[in-house]
DNA sequence: CGCGAAATTGACTTTGACGTAAAAGTCAAT
DNA sequence: ATTGACTTTTACGTCAAAGTCAATTTCGCG
């Protein structure tokens, strides 16, 4: 249970499935700045809301680099007019990427269709013989 | 350029954009078997698509030894009834991680698009006084 | 206050998926 | 026979993303 709306590190790796340590890595590698009381950790809704993208993104297979660029897209829209035609190249590329990897995962998973019936066939063969 | 149907290992790495030592890496990994002249891998159709169904997996994240799982499947579809069953198991496993990572894809999807329409505006903004 | 559980830190290790470098073999063409 | 372009094998290196461990600190609470 949260204590005045912050949560611990315990808590949070409850939540989310992760170690402390990954928490105490993404923070090294300045993905999330929960506050400190002292030196413990103190988690909020922010934190939480980041930590749940970071893992989305993790699952999807995106370094941690680039979950650091889409995280500072978000808190800090660059001002240059430069960095920002830079930086939606950046994102075309990545949706590009998104789009085979969709692709990706549906062809596998009809495919595994397949599989599976082949295997609901053998064991109607099998079976029969049971 | 194939010669007589075989294909060489560069020629393989030009077509799928890996290196030698990737290829010779999933080969020593069981996942291709090219055949060989004297010492030299030829590599035919059917270790083309291989590769393409490798690297698929690979696009969406699996391991090797997933992969090699998969393509264990195929080749020999297990006898016994219990592997058989054992088998849909991971299957649908599989499946529901990969129905996991489409959701997360196509989340991240149109984050990328609001992402992208802030671009515009501030680009918008700024353009304004240029 | 005191104590045990929880948290922090730093250093080291691991794992997966290749990269890289060295030394030697293959083969066609000059 | 030599050159040059590929290949092969072996072995060590690397890089990201944590895991593990040990030595402190700190917190909650009786």
């Amino acid at each position: 249970m949260p204590v005045n709306n912050y949560y611990s590190i315990t808590e949070m790796t409850r939540e989310f499935g992760v170690s402390t340590r990954t928490l105490r890595f993404y923070e090294d590698e300045g993905l999330i700045h929960p506050e400190r009381r002292g030196r413990t950790r103190l988690y909020r809704q922010a934190d939480r809301r980041l930590i749940a993208e970071i893992l989305r993104g993790r699952r999807i297979g995106f370094t941690i680099a680039e979950i650091r660029e889409i995280i500072q897209v978000y808190s800090q829209p660059p001002g240059e007019i430069g960095q920002l035609k830079l930086l939606m190249k950046r994102i075309d590329e990545k949706r590009d990427d998104l789009r085979q990897k969709r692709k990706d995962i549906e062809d596998t998973l009809t495919e595994l269709d397949h599989i599976e019936e082949a295997c609901i066939g053998r064991l109607a063969e099998i079976g029969v013989g049971t």
